[in-house]
DNA sequence: TCATCAAATGATACGTTGTATCATTGGTAA
DNA sequence: TTACCAATGATACAACGTATCATTTGATGA
């Protein structure tokens, strides 16, 4: 089983304890996201499903099945880039730290990494002072990869 | 001089400097992104401008002014929701901190604030450790505002 | 086994956002 | 004036996203 099956299989048992479906059509679709190391847009996966598995999915459907797979918490969606990544802790037990997402402005390549807790303190206390709240913790920033950073 | 009117002063100022030019459609743009105390799209300043002046934009053009306003630094993009806001530091003399932003994800109110040192320094050592390069430090966080909390 | 119901997907149409391209206007300087 | 470059207009189109209604599929109970 490689490592994509891998995946696939724990976000099926996670489906499945959640008493949701992960059906053909949403395999293909978070097979799409897992086997790329960059964020990919809706009509992006739409061309993935074509050319890998001859599927032509309609882009109402994608859009419905990356809504799915966000609840299921399989996915993020990088508000940034309005783009989808896998999540990389889906074949993890353990309780997920916040995300926080360094895209490459350039190539869209994405890698996932843990915020520091005492960062997300001080930035939840700066929005705390401005009278506002913080909906969501995750923070996207605009980076440069080592493949796109000039030499 | 009301407020809009200053800073529109400065602004034109600050463009001269700049071997640049604040024309009349230019002025109309920033005034709608000064006196509006959230983010406005592209589209939502074209309405303004017909509204308020009476002027027909081509999206185009509305396009080409934010991109030279950007460029002037009188405005900021805000890439978590594609619009944009005016710089609360166009009056000031002194240097600008990093900017961050607090957009209210249910009406689009924005609060730019300024980000602890400290906490940009957290954010890059982050970044740096995974490889990549910090474009841009500006962060953007989904917020609620005071008027859009649940009660 | 079959009827039934809800979940999932398909299909069509349309609204919004953003850009490519070429044309036109307008100010500025020799 | 002429020439030039910056600024703007106009048209068309590509990409993104959603509303709506139709159809299929899968699970469940009689």
């Amino acid at each position: 089983m490689n490592n994509t099956e891998t995946v696939i299989h724990h976000a099926e048992q996670q489906c499945i304890a959640n008493g949701a479906r992960l059906t053909q059509k949403r395999k293909q679709i978070l097979t799409g996201l897992i086997e790329s190391d960059k964020a990919l847009s809706a009509y992006e996966l739409m061309d993935f499903c074509k050319q890998r598995f001859g599927e032509n999915l309609p882009a109402m459907s994608v859009y419905r099945i990356l809504e799915f797979l966000e609840e299921q918490r399989l996915v993020h969606k990088l508000n940034l880039a309005n783009k989808y990544v896998a999540c990389i802790h889906i074949s993890c037990d353990h309780a997920h730290a916040v995300p926080q997402f360094l895209i490459c402005r350039s190539c869209s390549k994405v890698k996932e990494v843990s915020i520091n807790q005492s960062t997300i303190s001080d930035l939840s206390e700066t929005v705390k002072n401005a009278g506002y709240d913080l909906y969501s913790p995750q923070v996207e920033l605009n980076c440069l990869c080592e493949s796109c950073l000039p030499a």
